[in-house]
DNA sequence: CGGACCATGTAAGCGGTTACATGATTCT
DNA sequence: AGAATCATGTAACCGCTTACATGGTCCG
């Protein structure tokens, strides 16, 4: 049930259409949370239709286009969520489960599956860094929409928790790239004559 | 659907009824991975008709109990999905989402959602931590159940990949503890006065 | 002129959650 | 006597994935 919020978050910084929020999904806040353009659409005509965001639609040569602000009441739910916890959900990890069970694996089936791992963990990192570098250099159009018209110390709080929760991403890709590569040792270590 | 083979996985260490299953599910293997009894008997019921695994009856006064173990079959697909890739699915991740919009919350809220994450994990890396020592002082009978005519290698390569799996969901507990951390002193950092 | 991009969706299905249902047995 | 444990499920719902559908515009 968070996709509805990260739909305002996105939304905070300036009106957007279904395409705008379906790319940025894709990209800067995709590394955050991620929705293919089938969720999105009907979602935003829900919450339409629930008084959470409204649209306004503008006539475009290439089809209509509707672009979505949030509500009073839209922005207030946003905040209930931001104060309330969590619930964390039960863990469900495919990558350790396998890992548990790599006995039955071939050697080299294991280490393949550990080489994806830190594949796919170096190119989040790269992502998530380059979020990084984007908040440094002012290079993220939403972020400076965002930032229009605050205070400076409003401004330093925004990029700092941006900053934050990417910095987390980062320290967790690089973990998971160490426990990946500890694991191919541990592979080699265990299946030589 | 990783279920079935999680499934799979555990009743390599010998039968089981579906309740053993729940329970390990709660406890041991839950640490990895998790579902709940309305969803583990009918997979069960479905993978028996898929003839993935066999089951026994007993009769039991409490009520019929049904042991499964895997088949040949069984044995066969849980073996062809070690040796295929992951397909790895998109971020979604509520707490880091949460954190990047903290300027949206109370103070008091962001760190609150903080102290919640860090009891999150300091009890998940309790949880995994005392599988490593479970593991090391052959206290888990799932675990010995599966070393039990094994050689001695053998042994030695299944308890050094489970070692691997948790050793792996401790440092990552670890790392998620130690942002928290962090996050704290930046909230404190970013709204004194 | 063809392919990438802009723009908005529908439909079927699945994995997972939450709540409910039932009944016996063992423990305190 | 009541609570916890053993034991096996059903039913409704929901979030998400995958595949499909449509049509216009810009660029090389």
């Amino acid at each position: 049930m968070s996709l509805r919020y990260a739909l305002i978050a996105l939304l905070t910084a300036g009106p957007m259409t279904g395409y705008d929020i379906s790319r940025r999904f894709q990209s800067s806040v995709g590394h955050v949370w991620h929705a293919p353009d089938s969720q999105i659409y009907p979602e935003l005509r829900k919450m339409e239709a629930e008084g959470l965001v409204e649209a306004q639609s503008v006539d475009d040569p290439r089809g209509e286009k509707r672009y979505y602000r949030p509500t009073s009441a839209g922005l207030e739910v946003f905040r209930a969520w931001m104060e309330t916890p969590l619930k964390y959900t039960l863990d469900r990890d495919p990558a350790h489960l396998k890992a548990a069970y790599f006995e039955w694996a071939s050697p080299e089936a294991a280490k393949q599956a550990l080489r994806d791992h830190i594949a796919r963990y170096e190119d989040l990192r790269e992502q998530w860094a380059g979020q990084l570098t984007a908040i440094d250099e002012g290079t993220s159009d939403v972020l400076l929409a965002r930032l229009a018209d605050k205070d400076e110390r409003e401004q330093r709080r925004i990029r700092e928790y941006k900053r934050f929760a990417y910095e987390g991403l980062v320290a967790r890709a690089d973990a998971e790239i160490e426990w990946a590569r500890y694991g191919l040792r541990l592979i080699d270590e265990l299946n030589q004559d």
